[in-house]
DNA sequence: TTGTACGCGTTATCAG
DNA sequence: CTGATAACGCGTACAA
């Protein structure tokens, strides 16, 4: 692998020039460029990022960091987060931390070590304080997730607004009795979904059943199995908010496995609206949220940081949207 | 950001007794190494990951490369390499080309400029001599895919026989009109699995109709197009056979909005079962990959590359497994 | 067992 | 517009 020395010598210039004509397309004469472009081509020579991050202290990557690569949000914000990077030349990095909170240390580490300019980051668990310490040194947006109380940029919906419309929506086609399914992780936003669900029952004078809130993996086996849980209670519901869209797939099917219909015996809402959403049978209502926008916003505040530039507006809400198709029973 | 120069001074040592003390468990004297480790404490030095690398022109790092995130049965393959890798020390970056071979060739070209140690790949596509030049240069290894004829490394089931088994068992079902709907993409392995389909209908005196082979994107909204061209064109199909999940349940939701029922009017059979195919409405009859192993095995064989082993079998091929399910229509 | 000296490939600074 | 020189932080051969 040909080295900048070498191509320098093959076209009887010095190494820096050879550095400056690669960093800025319009330096040199235009003589010594195409001698020194020639002789790039000549030694197919690649420069070695390594040596070059090392020198500059700058990697122009960013990791991305994902609870659960099989939940396909998680994805759909990449793209958005993607788009936006390659627009400024930077690299995107995809972790999965599997829920894991070691990992998530380690990778939020790795920055430390100079592997990474900045960090996007949808599995925010590690201790509230330890990550405020972090944002405070390096770069971080915290994108999906709210961090509660706490001045870390953050690009979101509104969780609450958005929870409240879910159940409104079911209240409204006159469910009483309407069970709560959600992950057992200690997600703030899925807090704030169990908490609206409770209060939006209260407000319309509906009682609380602890019986029919279930909490457990945020995955279809996960849902499959709290729907599972639900019907062995043996309490009655004739509707289910699931505080996610896997968890609802998984729930559908298990009451198909018992015999009970969706929609005609039980009503069912998500929460995200999956790709797969609109073509699951019955096709799932469910909360939109603007996952490829949240990307790109979360990119841009996160380029801001880099850049040290002040960020005002630390936390970016985005529009949420109800859409209402079959698995609740009624098309408005 | 402390440097081992500072931890030096501070445990008045020289500098390579620290890296050494850092490189090795056991080295030096127990109190020398006492020192040391406090002063590294003291200092909360982080070596510069950046520097390192540099120096021993080595990333301990691969990348995976990845054609759609959105498709789970890339995540799943990536699960098996990261579980190995991590035993061996190795971080895995995952990038997604979005079936985009400028994007493929970017990252094959990154590993020139040092960044990387080795490359899974699931997405390759670029021109095969290109292909195998680049694996005479550098670690790399295909995954669930087929480059025919090549001594490439490649870990993957046998697509032939894993179709003939799809086929095979529609036609015992009695199905003698069956669709199929494909990549559009030109992929080895969707050329197999459609030959294998044709082949397998001659050898059964059926009649080969071009009508009914569709090929568009393989996703979940390819196969719910493809599926509505197939009703369109007005030929008689009592079976569809897709290439890939994701079309499979495209195609079933098509279906089922045109009022067509599955499995009762059509069956239809998928390839790779992700974890979503079992929840699906109807659960589907898929093929299984091997997916954790695979990812497993293209690991193990990039490690032997990287460590300039010999590699005898240059490919490997895991057992495939038809699972039945309802969509179409039999349990045996 | 430990320290000294050097070099990896690049870019930034300064001088010409 | 271009060249010489230093420096980034680390690992290692060699010397002590």
């Amino acid at each position: 692998m040909a080295t900048i020395k070498e191509v320098a010598t093959a076209a009887g210039v010095s190494p820096s020039t050879v550095s400056r004509i690669l960093a800025n397309d319009t330096w040199g004469k235009e003589e010594t460029r195409k001698r020194v472009l020639n002789a790039i081509k000549e030694l197919q020579y690649n420069p070695n990022a390594l040596a070059r991050q090392f020198r500059t202290q700058e990697t122009k990557t960013i990791i991305v960091i994902i609870p659960d690569l099989s939940n396909t949000i998680f994805h759909e914000i990449t793209l958005g987060i993607e788009a936006e990077a390659d627009a400024h030349n930077y690299k995107v990095l995809i972790v999965d931390t599997k829920r894991q909170l070691s990992l998530e240390s380690y990778y939020l580490n790795a920055i430390q070590q100079h592997e990474y300019d900045g960090v996007i980051s949808m599995d925010a668990n590690i201790p509230r304080k330890l990550l405020e310490q972090f944002a405070t040194k390096y770069p971080l947006v915290v994108a999906l997730m709210n961090i509660p109380g706490s001045q870390i940029p953050t690009v979101r919906i509104d969780n609450i607004a958005a929870t409240a419309a879910a159940m409104k929506h079911l209240i409204r086609l006159g469910h009483k009795s309407i069970a709560h399914i959600t992950s057992s992780s200690d997600l703030f936003a899925y807090k704030e979904r169990l908490d609206t669900y409770r209060e939006e029952l209260i407000k319309n004078n509906l009682s609380v059943n602890p019986q029919l809130i279930k909490a457990g993996e945020a995955t279809i086996s996960g849902g499959f199995e709290m729907a599972n849980q639900l019907i062995a209670s043996g309490e009655k519901f004739t509707a289910i908010f699931a505080a996610g869209d896997t968890m609802a797939m998984g729930a559908i099917s298990a009451l198909r496995q018992k015999g009970i219909r969706v929609p005609e015996d039980v009503a069912v809402v998500g929460f995200d609206d999956l790709e797969v959403s609109s073509y699951y049978n019955p096709p799932l209502t469910t909360i939109r949220q603007p996952k490829y926008k949240i990307g790109q916003y979360a990119f841009s505040k996160l380029l801001s940081i880099m850049k040290e530039e002040k960020v005002t507006e630390t936390v970016d809400i985005l529009p949420y949207e109800l859409v209402i198709r079959e698995s609740c029973g009624h098309y408005l």
